[in-house]
DNA sequence: TCAAGCTTGATGCAATTGCATCTATTGCCT
DNA sequence: AGGCAATAGATGCAATTGCATCAAGCTTGA
């Protein structure tokens, strides 16, 4: 049903993407360093700065489940990279804040991480055609984005 | 240490790619059928006709670990969906074949699989963006693969 | 020929994920 | 106010994944 052109372009995505992570994972974890999704949560969390930021609103921007985030928190916390503050206005709720520890094992990992992405990625196409693929991907994301 | 272009081609290519396989996944579940990865491995089992495959080969071909291969392949002949046959000449090995309820169940799930990948990529880029989107993220493999 | 090492595939156990459900609040509607 | 649906987050339990290791069979080389 789906074109050829189509199918080639989703068995791409999925192997590549896949495979990406897969080496990003693998140079982490030779660093000794926690998996890409405490990287990603990390990152959310100290983008949002002092105010910290709702267990809700990290499930918008990251592609988690509600109860996986919920346990990715607890182990944050258990390992002291955040602390999870009371809201004042809203009883159920929770503020999560990056700590000191956790700014600086998100650099730690970003030396690993970003430099997985420089070479899985930025060696291998140029700028432009980086740019391309991030417009042609943005077209397939929900919602699609064009920038 | 990574581009700009090349952080967000990266960014970008790993949302994309969560997303459609979610949604993917999504669509198979919601249709009563087996998930994405059994897909796969029944695909490339497919392909290999009556000669079947063997465990390792199909690590080659698909990106699972081998326990993961060893389970999934333990789940399916559970479901009757392939037959492990004894190998004449490797005492340790075998031979995987699918049975007809395999083929069955495939062309059942490429019925929703394939119309995801339609709705989710074949509507949303023309065909020559679907070729270059291919072509780029080809480059991007390990090895790298032009056509 | 036979010991050492490699390949093939399975598996015990811990960690993670997925699903469903639960509790505690909050907000809304009457 | 009072009840009822909706929201925020946690959690028990089953299934899956990851890691390490194992067993069995092959292969090679002295």
């Amino acid at each position: 049903m789906p074109s050829p052109e189509a199918i080639k372009a989703w068995a791409r995505l999925m192997r590549v993407s896949r495979q990406l992570v897969e080496s990003a994972e693998e140079a982490l974890k030779a660093a000794g360093l926690p998996p890409l999704a405490w990287y990603d949560v990390l990152h959310e969390i100290a983008e949002a700065g002092e105010g910290g930021l709702r267990p809700f609103q990290l499930i918008e921007r990251t592609l988690f489940a509600q109860y996986n985030i919920s346990r990715l928190l607890a182990r944050l916390e258990a390992d002291g990279l955040v602390e999870k503050l009371p809201v004042a206005d809203d009883g159920r709720g929770q503020t999560i804040r990056i700590t000191t520890k956790g700014r600086e094992t998100r650099r730690r990992m970003w030396a690993v991480y970003g430099r997985s992405i420089a070479e899985l990625v930025g060696a291998k196409l140029s700028g432009n055609e980086l740019t391309m693929v991030s417009a042609l991907l943005g077209r397939l994301r929900h919602p699609p984005i064009a920038d």
